[in-house]
DNA sequence: TTCCTAGTTTATAATAATTCTAAAGTGAAA
DNA sequence: TTTCACTTTAGAATTATTATAAACTAGGAA
């Protein structure tokens, strides 16, 4: 990915591309493989990466902002952490317990059948399906 | 639910019946429909509904042990509490992010054609299907 | 260029959910 | 009844996250 579109990320999220916020996007969106990731993990692979300082609310403020223009999906797994994903597509996941891993399913790899209507009143937004994963 | 049952969840959690945990297990399993409850919310039902006080802790300790003894299912949902169910069979659940509730759906509504291989060296150990609502 | 200022970073405080601790209380076996 | 391992409880500690407010900076205007 271009340095002009991880630039996009940033505008089309509304962030000015300051020093922090271009590492953080180009880290994320500079890459084959999609990732999954929570603030600290972020954080702990960032001080790797780069010679940059982040303070971690700058993490949080510019994941969040990612997140609101659709370049980051957020991800809940039992636990305390929120996962964060740059696949943006309608997925699913496994999840590795030991590892605390995130895999991702294509979404043409899930079929399914059969599935109940929604209560009354209302529809259906997303189906996501979670397959736990064990040894 | 007779008492007696009620003793033997307490039992077969390693609890011994007091005044407390009995009057948390007769809320919980003394009904007739399953119920989606967080430790906030279980501990504010339980202030209406009996003239007992209890310290949270007390809630967190019955219900992990409850959990831990099979019969509380734990569900993570997109936010910052936890949620027990008292439906430890396998089913799915709608959520409706507006009111914060899960719904139920029996395992039989949702019929899977079509799943991927678990990753090498990997089982499945259950699948969770999760269905986002919205008006 | 230099200035100016809105936007940004950062350290730290605040909040919220959960877990830990240790002191006081209690069930039930003997 | 006595005894003691198990419980309850209030409050402290921990963890993830969000809020705050002071110091900094990008980038347009002068
Ligand atoms: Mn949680
Ligand atoms: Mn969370
Ligand atoms: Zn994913
Ligand atoms: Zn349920």
């Amino acid at each position: 990915m271009k340095l002009i579109e991880i630039l996009n990320k940033l505008r089309s999220s509304g962030l000015r591309p300051t020093k922090q916020r271009v590492e953080i996007a180009k880290f994320l969106f500079d890459r084959e493989k999609t990732i999954h990731f929570t603030v600290e993990s972020l954080n702990k692979l960032l001080l790797k990466k780069t010679s940059t300082k982040f303070a971690l609310a700058t993490i949080y403020n510019t994941v969040h902002a990612f997140k609101a223009a659709g370049h980051l999906n957020e991800i809940e797994v039992r636990g305390k952490k929120t996962y964060f994903d740059t696949n943006v597509s309608n997925h699913h996941h496994f999840y590795d317990n030991d590892t605390s891993e995130l895999i991702d399913i294509n979404a043409k790899d899930v079929v399914i059948q059969k599935l109940p209507k929604a209560p009354n009143g209302k529809k259906i937004k997303n189906i996501e399906v979670f397959i736990n994963l064990k040894n």
